[in-house]
DNA sequence: CGTACCCTTGAAAAAAATCAACTTAAGTGG
DNA sequence: CCACTTAAGTTGATTTTTTTCAAGGGTACG
């Protein structure tokens, strides 16, 4: 799809844009481009970098790292999400964001982007939501990982990815596309890849999922939401735009 | 001080204010108000309030309850933040927030403040700025309560704390006003109230704080951050603009 | 056909939660 | 001002959860 026409469909969703945002948008447009697996685009310490991209194709996470060398994962970005909407306005990144498979991407400028998202209503309020709906998102992780323990922090996490792959059209109902290692799942969760392993066996002998491969069939949907204590109201899904 | 005088303060410090936007800040204060302790000011699943606040004095917190009846605190909140940016654009409510102290506050009605965060760059901008520092320090305290174990956790908070009222010329170096029960201090961290108080003790032990009623004086300002695993990099201070 | 990298499993150790008293501090009303 | 009440803090013993350590097993890929 032409690249315009995804960043009109991305932020046309919520309110009429005015001829002039719509002409401030083609003159943001570039291509599109590819992202290998593994890239880091944000470096934690660094200044953001110049380009923020909207995401098309593939999943990005952002993450910190302690001092003790563990990894905290803060946020899982899928195709729609733009990457680095959270440095917007910060002179240094305070954490990183790592392409976890091969992305595609639409580049935006990032003063250009701070432009639009200040001298566009239209625009601006579209990207407020966006980026209060991903901290609004964190909020619920911050309870997950404090509040939860291990074997409901992954049936929540489950049922939170089914749903925003459900919502983009990225996976169908009860398939779940999980591009995660066990060890990337427990940086999520807050616990040791072989918890994690332990948890996930347990969801399945207790006939919640199936795992077949890096896919997970959710046999009992009700079942796993109320084993992850799971409301989807945080996600606002609502207020989410999809590309696809 | 005048209303539009904290207002203009609070929002002026990064960029010029244009005379339209000082104008329309003028017609946005009312006047001060108080809020007794205790009071829930957003309630987790409602529609947010229909007004805003700049927070002048007090300290509030914002929460969300687990199915097991548990609270996870995600965020506290301090004069000169504003109270509930993050529902600014969003339809419900994903979380409560509660005065932890009596409170004084400028109200401002919500629907105007959207419409000066859209109309208004300048204005836009100290806002976007204001609820991304919010969310960056979400993303630290879900490290921390993801990946740091308890003693490390409440050292991290203290100093995050410390800093912060430091910041705002709310406490001096050194000294920390701490209006919190261990309860509330363990639904920050992710801890029971009596691991907190086990941890504290802890601290207090290895000579790195002195507790005193509701005050903690520290000891040993590098021991705690080293204990803590505490960079203020996240705080993004040079970005916040105090009132005081 | 190695060689990574990931997944799996068991046993032991550590961290944190739970249970159960008990102490202190801070009001409140007589 | 004192007895009473309630909320918050303290401490020890026990249990649960999670991590750590250790060792195999599977699978994809050069």
């Amino acid at each position: 799809m032409d690249v315009t026409a995804l960043l009109m469909r991305k932020l046309n969703m919520r309110r009429e844009l005015s001829s002039a945002a719509c002409e401030a948008l083609a003159a943001t447009a570039s291509t599109q481009s590819e992202v290998a697996a593994g890239s880091i685009l944000v470096r934690d310490g660094n200044d953001p970098t110049p380009v923020c991209s909207l995401l098309i194709e593939g999943l990005a996470i952002r993450y910190k790292i302690t001092s003790g060398g563990n990894r905290q994962i803060v946020a899982v970005e899928t195709p729609g999400d733009f990457l680095d909407l959270q440095h917007l306005f910060l002179k240094v990144a305070d954490h990183s964001v790592e392409a976890l498979t091969p992305l595609r991407v639409v580049k935006i400028d990032r003063a250009h982007l701070r432009t639009l998202a200040l001298e566009y209503p239209e625009i601006g309020e579209a990207l407020w939501t966006e980026a209060l709906i991903e901290a609004s998102i964190m909020r619920e992780w911050l309870a997950n990982v404090g509040r939860r323990e291990g074997r409901m922090r992954i049936a929540h996490l489950l049922c939170e990815l089914a749903r925003r792959e459900e919502a983009i059209g990225m996976a169908r109902r009860d398939t779940l596309i999980l591009p995660l290692t066990q060890e990337q799942i427990g940086d999520i969760t807050g616990l040791t890849a072989i918890h994690v392993n332990r948890m996930l066996k347990a969801l399945v002998a207790d006939g919640l999922i199936e795992q077949s491969g890096r896919q997970i069939l959710i046999r009992d949907r009700e079942g796993l939401a109320a084993a992850g204590d799971f409301n989807p109201r945080y996600l606002h899904l609502d207020q989410v735009s999809a590309i696809a």
